[in-house]
RNA sequence: GCCCGGGUGGCGGAAUGGUUUACGCAGAGGACUUAAAAUCCUUGACCCGAAAGGGUUUGUGGGUCCGAAUCCCACCCCGGGCACCA
């Protein structure tokens, strides 16, 4: 009989299903994995090889721990809200809700075919009014908890997409979707506080196992920075100027000072501003550039200075000038800065172009190299003094000779200022001007807001939606396109928005405006538990019982997109006392990407593979091996069909062993074994090596040994058990072929998939003899078979007595023999 | 610029202080076949050599060590992340 994946596979498919296989217990589960995926966003065509990929790794680890007697819980789901998927409905020429249908159809077809262990009855779809009522749910707590607020400000604005950003979906000035230059906009939003959590954010990360660059790319965005606000008085004024600084230490140094152009001081002292027109001109010039053009100037450092304004610095009493300049944020710290030229390089180029003075405080170590220049021609050069390490104060009277860092601490004490951490990460804008999306549940009241009345006192007039109101239902809306006009399509349903306020009856507006998709997917691992549960987001029950996540699987590219906003929900629903755990995922594991002829797949490159005929032609367990061969699974690989092949080789040779010489033979006569211990050597040491790699998703090695097994049963022969244990180590990466043989071929009545994973005997790993490498200087001469007990006298008198070593060292003596127990011996001349 | 990965045969990769190139792909030779496909067997870094064997080789240069792809220093190249964050 031949191998035909195209007949086998959707009968295991199916069988699987009826039989449910991979449905566990969330109740009763005695040892609970949840081993869990990133969903994919049903967005494009269709499945993505590099879809397959994922879950293929993710779905062979939960395998093997399903074997292994863990009640392994493997969900499915479609984030199917957000602008991906309504660009696509958009693209093609359908309405959202209806393509929703179909692309709903074509993902779960083809995920079908896949043959990963999905537990089929826990669905979630993200767009379905019984998932997005506990999202709009979610969002009330945050309002009620006071992590949610409304403000306007200037936000991240995609002009194409038409709708507003977070800072998490601006990648390098361009719009994370759709790569369009982002623009600023100064609009009304409502945003979660994230940064309330910063801390947490960054601390508990020591705690995760997860993978390390995921790690650091968390911390570089949360941007932790351990400093001091120091207050600088205004001259003949009663304002003031708070700078916040890493480096309390240089402030003898600093001299000048620079605000954003954004800082409410520039408005205050206005009258006095002596060239105010200029003033005026550079901060709407420079809060009108966007990040494309900032980058265009090459960063050339451009400010005004505000004349006849003048700061005292409080360390030294002295008059230092105040400038306005765009190299420094509105958004970061207090929107100023203190400037020590000669030991910051942005300040340093600035001093330099616009001739202010340059004091240095800590003299680098190796001046010398600069010959016997006095400070002043030191810095009129073009070099950049830099900070010397371990170098002690000067120039900063009663701390001159004092270290840095206690430096820090004594200047920021005379001067009164304040330790202060600051944080890169800033709070998450949630709402999006579309429309395929949850409605933020929000209702606001003008004639509340106008007598002051409301659920928050900064925000007058606001309500949210009764809990028993939910869901708010996304109405079909024929125009469903962007307006551009800063508001969603919604606000063009005049029902919809239409509402009467909770408070006092008048007639109330809705909040048109639907939440980020990424809000969707910040907590759908808590539905998976209770997919259909209508009274309640969570069942706390299994919540306990499953969470956090044994193992979590997904791309590197959301590192600080969805894995830091699943954690921030997770901590909040924590301190809310909803879930009884801080971090979702005890273990993330990031896949690689897999590339195709060198090149990221995409449309426009026409490279991007579709898995569908590939399973059609070599079938679905042909195709997860190949992909899981190519390289290992945390590093990604090149997609070469050429490749396919030599998997598709190995499952016919499984095959063919099995029916050849299994099919015809009653199961106690066995077969003949050539060499019993050497094949049993194998086995053990393929059981023990395919444990270990799986464990360390390390599958391609895995399936190295695995292959390396099959060419020793077809040498030395094998047993129809010992095949039944290589079956097992198989299973998990072609789950179809080995239930074909296990069941059909070998007649047991129960799946394979629930067989118990091997154990490898360690008796079977003690080798009778070892190979002695021998060595001349560190030199490769020759390898010996020894018995499995030599000693050192014996191995070295063996070496020596060896025809190649002797000829290789002649007449000289030895002048030191190294020995390494049972590997090596190497003879130094 | 800063922070992470990485650089090994014709190709994907294996080996994390002790035999470089496991496993697979492609190649070459052979068997089967009227023929082809499929399958199987042999071979397989490079140079010298008939062979035994010797020499060279893990991006480049240096170092540590009896011994380095592996550890250390400097540099080059590729991929990814961050980027005027004070």
């Amino acid at each position: 009989m031949k191998y035909d994946p195209r007949e086998i596979e959707p009968k295991w498919q199916k069988k699987w299903l009826e039989e449910r296989v991979y449905e566990p217990d969330l109740d009763g589960a005695k040892k609970p994995f949840f081993n869990l995926m990133m969903f994919p966003y049903p967005s494009a065509e269709g499945l993505h090889v590099g879809n397959m990929y994922a879950f293929t790794g993710s779905d062979i680890y939960g395998r093997k721990k399903r074997m292994e007697g863990y009640d392994v819980f493997e969900p499915i789901g479609l984030d199917g809200f957000g602008i991906h998927s309504e660009n696509y409905a958009m693209k093609v020429g359908t309405h959202p809700v209806d393509q929703a249908k179909k692309s709903e159809a074509h993902f779960y077809d083809q995920l079908q075919k896949i043959g990963n262990g999905f537990a089929w009855n826990e669905r979630v779809e993200t767009y379905k009014p019984e998932y997005y009522h506990w999202t709009q749910w979610l969002f009330v707590q945050m309002w009620k908890h006071d992590l949610a607020y409304r403000k306007r400000q200037s936000v991240n604005w995609c002009p194409k997409d038409q709708t507003v950003l977070s800072d998490e979906q601006v990648e390098d000035g361009k719009c994370e979707r759709c790569g369009t230059v982002v623009i600023k906009k100064e609009l009304e939003q409502w945003s979660f506080r994230i940064t309330k959590y910063a801390d947490q954010l960054l601390n508990n990360l020591e705690k995760l196992d997860w993978s390390e660059k995921v790690k650091i790319a968390q911390k570089n965005w949360i941007g932790r920075s351990e400093g001091a606000e120091i207050e600088f008085k205004i001259q003949d004024s009663i304002s003031n100027i708070r700078v916040f600084t890493t480096r309390p230490d240089t402030l003898f140094g600093a001299t000048y000072l620079v605000v954003s152009p954004e800082h409410p001081i520039i408005e205050n002292l206005r009258s006095k501003i002596e060239n105010w027109p200029a003033v005026e001109k550079y901060i709407t010039e420079a809060k009108s550039k966007n990040n494309e053009e900032r980058s265009a100037e090459g960063r050339e450092k451009t400010g005004v200075e505000l004349k006849e304004i003048n700061a005292i610095n409080p360390a030294n009493g002295e008059k230092i000038p105040v400038w306005v300049a765009d190299y420094v944020l509105g958004s970061y710290g207090t929107g100023a800065i203190m400037a020590v030229p000669a030991h910051d390089e942005r300040d340093f180029e600035f001093a330099k172009k616009f001739h202010l003075p340059i004091r240095i405080v800590f003299p680098p170590i190796d001046i010398a190299e600069f010959g016997n220049a006095s400070l002043d021609e030191f810095y009129k050069g073009s070099v950049f003094p830099g900070l010397g390490k371990d170098s002690l104060l000067v120039n900063s009277k009663k701390f001159d000779g004092m270290d840095s860092e206690t430096a820090k601490k004594e200047i920021t004490k005379f001067v009164r200022g304040e330790l202060k951490t600051q944080f890169r990460l800033r709070d998450w804008i949630i709402s999006r001007q579309r429309y395929w999306g949850p409605p933020i549940p929000m209702i606001f009241c003008d004639a509340c807001a106008k007598a002051e009345k409301g659920e928050h006192k900064d925000m007058p007039g606001w309500y949210a939606v009764d809990e028993k109101d939910l869901p708010v239902l996304l109405p079909y809306v024929k125009d469903f396109r962007p307006t551009g006009s800063g508001v969603s399509p919604l606000a063009t349903d005049k029902e919809f928005y239409e509402v009467k306020c909770p408070a006092c009856g008048a007639t109330a507006r809705r909040e048109t405006d639907v939440s980020d998709t990424f809000l969707d997917s910040a907590w759908y691992y808590l539905r998976y538990l209770d997919t259909r549960n209508e009274k309640s987001a969570l069942n706390d029950a299994r919540v306990k019982h499953w969470l956090p996540a044994a193992l979590y699987t997904g791309g590197a590219e959301h590192s600080v997109l969805h894995l830091l906003y699943v954690r921030f929900v997770a901590m909040a629903l924590h301190d809310w006392g909803f879930v009884d755990f801080e971090e979702p995922f005890k273990k993330f594991r990031a896949h690689g990407l897999i590339i195709k002829d060198g090149a990221k797949m995409s449309k426009s490159k026409g490279n991007v593979v579709n898995p569908d005929e590939y399973i059609a032609n070599f079938g679905a367990d042909t195709l997860r091996m190949y992909l899981m061969f190519l390289a290992p699974f945390e590093q990604g690989g090149d997609f070469r069909d050429a490749g396919v092949l030599g998997i598709e080789r190995f499952l016919k040779r499984v095959w063919q062993y099995a029916g050849n010489k299994f099919s015809a033979v009653p199961a106690e006569a066995g077969i003949h074994v050539s060499s019993e211990k050497e094949i049993h050597s194998l086995l053990h040491k393929t059981i023990k090596k395919v444990t270990e790699d799986i464990e360390d998703l390390h599958y391609n090695t895995a399936i190295s040994a695995l292959m390396i097994l099959l060419n020793g049963f077809e040498e030395h022969g094998t047993t129809k058990d010992d095949f039944g244990i290589f079956l097992k180590l198989l299973a998990p990466f072609a789950p179809h072929v080995t239930e074909e043989i296990w069941r059909e071929t070998f007649g047991h009545a129960t799946s394979i998939h629930h067989e118990s994973w091997p154990v490898h005997d360690p008796k079977w790993l003690i080798a009778d003899t070892v190979t002695i490498v021998l060595q001349v200087n560190g030199k490769m001469r020759g390898t010996l078979q020894m018995d499995a007990s030599v000693t050192e006298e014996d191995a070295k008198a063996a070496a020596l007595a060896d025809e190649n070593i002797k000829r290789t060292i002649g007449s000289a003596a030895p002048k030191k023999i190294i020995y390494v127990d049972k590997k090596l011996v190497n003879i130094v001349i």
